[in-house]
DNA sequence: TGATATTTAGGAACCATTCCTATCGAGGAA
DNA sequence: TTCCTCGATAGGAATGGTTCCTAAATATCA
């Protein structure tokens, strides 16, 4: 969904934070995507704007927002964080094939908490569902095996186009 | 729970795993311990018996359990990686108090991936669900400001990474 | 027992992220 | 509008968990 910076404008405010075009492009891009991008995949996707802005500032930026309430900070496993404007409650289908993170609204898997927390001497405040397996594009495509583990490079989507482990 | 050398040998054959008395000892701490501990955490334990190991044996070893099915590795956000000896299903509750990661059997939770599956053109192999808020101890105590208030205004939506201590 | 493939230990490298700091600029005050 | 001030930015250095490289040691099997 595409932000008109008026709108990027008034959520800053509402939550306090400074606006900057630098922040108002990171969040743009951000809000613009359906993928869960990286702090790098967001750099190079603002650098086209603003070609001297640097990896701290997305960092930072991030972090602010983050701490805003703004954008969700999502971790899978060993890979590098990934970001999300949608801050509504959701869960994640992650594809072990290409990687890719989808959303999954399901009100069931949001009321989880209120069953296990009833049950046990541990006071819950939030929780987090991630479903593991192949989307439908990996399921036509060959199963890829011991990959999925190894998180080697994978075809991304629009904004990204990334290389870990580049040896 | 304590295994005996023998029993360690044997799950170890069983899984085709060279046997070491250095694999024999990070995988027999890992067993003794309800805690789930860091590949830092083992290196420490592992060498009071063995004072000449180094930690890349023990990450070593811990990928090899790990590809056999020996071990669970369990990322928490962006600490470091923990692992865990007992691999039958099961999830976790987390406290943002002292961090600590308790094991929760529960059988509803483990059927999740039908229901979910059945209803997506996503092929569901796993999945996971983490349980964040504060355990009997931490509830017991203070709630601890700093930490909640790193997390932000709302645990459940948008949990922070904790970053690892400072030196 | 000997052959050989695997494992170990040490050190170097990797790399996402954080830290440090001089300069810049957003936004409130006058 | 213009100034001021404090937070933001950019660049570079540092951090630290993890992985890679390699020679030497050793578990396993014929």
């Amino acid at each position: 969904m595409t932000l008109s910076l008026d709108e990027i404008r008034r959520r800053f405010r509402e939550r306090g934070v400074r606006m900057t075009p630098q922040r108002a492009a990171i969040y743009g891009a951000l809000a613009r995507t359906a993928n869960h991008p990286t702090a790098e995949d967001l750099y190079r996707e603002v650098k086209k704007i603003h070609p001297m802005i640097s990896q701290n500032t997305v960092y930072y930026t991030l972090g602010v927002l983050r701490e805003a309430g703004l954008v969700r900070e999502v971790n899978y496993w060993h890979d590098r964080s990934r970001f999300d404007a949608n801050i509504d409650l959701h869960h994640h289908l992650i594809c072990l094939g290409c990687r890719k993170i989808e959303d999954l609204m399901d009100a069931t898997l949001d009321r989880l908490p209120m069953r296990v927390g009833g049950r046990l001497d541990f006071e819950v405040t939030g929780h987090r569902v991630e479903f593991h397996g192949y989307c439908a594009a990996c399921r036509r495509r060959k199963r890829p095996g011991a990959a999925a583990r190894r998180m080697g490079p994978h075809p991304s989507q629009h904004l990204s186009v990334q290389r870990r482990r580049k040896r």
